[in-house]
DNA sequence: TATTTTATATTGACACTGTCAATTTTAAAA
DNA sequence: TTTTAAAATTGACAGTGTCAATATAAAATA
């Protein structure tokens, strides 16, 4: 009988795959990306990719559910063990940014590209409400230790649209390249927590005053 | 001698191929709809477009450049009369979030799309800076009078990303079906004005407590 | 070892795309 | 009515995603 693929074999090549597509994507757009450039990348045929993937949308679908469960996995790990919920969630946020300021690609993959039939691909959805999750879970946390106010849904929301939305015009070089990422990160992160605190003592600093 | 086209008959044209773009690159991608299939919607034949637009990037570039205008011109107009630097600010960040509400194809066309040469179209530079320029103007005014405090470029940047974060999660399905936009957009335009005023009590409520 | 078997890989084919060149149409000027 | 040149159409080409038909090669069988 025939040599079968080993489900390693099949991962490895589906990996290979993703690695290529990911900068490219990111860069040119899925449909500025022909599948058969990335055959050739990976030094076969313009239809063995079709062995693997059911089509070109299932390759932007297995890399953004990859690209979303690496950022989950680093959120998860910035979940620090420090008493004060606060110092957690700020911990949390600055995760965020360097996540994204250190894969952008990774970034612009996951936000940045429309996926045809998202509803189909349950494990991508699986992923992307994983990486969500830290973010609820030290809200909850916070809210009940009585550090932040308000509806928990309401709060991670805003957090959430507040790091995405700077993160979102800087990768879209709408930010004037020389205003630093990281200095409006922090004055970013800084009105988000004095937004829900409550008590503004704790992160009492405004923004910068101009130089 | 031929018949010459005026001036008005080709903006009549460009506008009338903007409109069926619109929708249509909002929906699908600039990549998923044929400029073959835009011609057939004008009854035109497939290359006629060729004599309005350079080619499909420039129809993008006019799209975009039309509706950055549109939005600019919103905003512009939401510059009320009126002392409370603070309230004039609110009232900027509620016709942002209008216009993104009731125009999503529009904001999705704005900043959702990737454009070609971006640096190569400067009128379309002209108008997206002009749409930011409501923004700046008010934030400069409120930090001058005193009742924001801080560097005005970075809170713009910072209120700037907030709304427009929002919106982008929004759009894209990710805050969950079930929450009315409009109270997280409420919720926060609250957060961004507690962030960057100097006087906690004018926009002192918190986000609202769980029902 | 030689043959069969069948999963895997390749090539062929098709409809479709953006864009240019060559051609036809058309309306105004002569 | 004829001329003229802008405007519109058609032809053509390389390139795309994807399916069907074919070729390859490795494992199982004889």
């Amino acid at each position: 009988m025939p040599k079968v693929l080993s489900p390693d074999e099949i991962q490895c090549f589906r990996n290979r795959m993703c690695d290529h597509a990911l900068a490219s994507f990111a860069k040119l757009g899925v449909e500025g990306i022909s599948l058969r450039s990335l055959a050739a990348d990976l030094s076969c045929s313009r239809t063995t990719p079709y062995r693997y993937f059911k089509n070109k949308a299932d390759i932007l679908a297995a890399l953004r559910q990859r690209e979303f469960s690496r950022i989950a996995g680093a959120l998860e790990g910035a979940l620090i063990a420090e008493p004060d919920a606060n110092k957690q969630l700020e911990a949390l946020c600055h995760a965020y940014f360097r996540f994204a300021i250190e894969h952008p690609d990774s970034y612009r993959v996951m936000y940045n590209v429309a996926q045809p039939d998202p509803a189909q691909y349950t494990e991508l959805e699986t992923e992307i409400s994983r990486s969500a999750e830290p973010i609820r879970h030290v809200v909850n946390a916070a809210v009940k230790a009585g550090s932040i106010e308000g509806d928990p849904v309401d709060i991670c929301y805003v957090i959430w649209a507040g790091l995405h939305g700077l993160i979102s015009l800087h990768l879209s070089h709408l930010l004037g390249d020389k205003r630093e990422i990281e200095t409006l990160a922090v004055a970013m992160i800084r009105s988000l927590l004095r937004a829900v605190s409550t008590e503004p003592s704790a992160v009492s600093q405004r923004l910068n005053k101009p130089a």
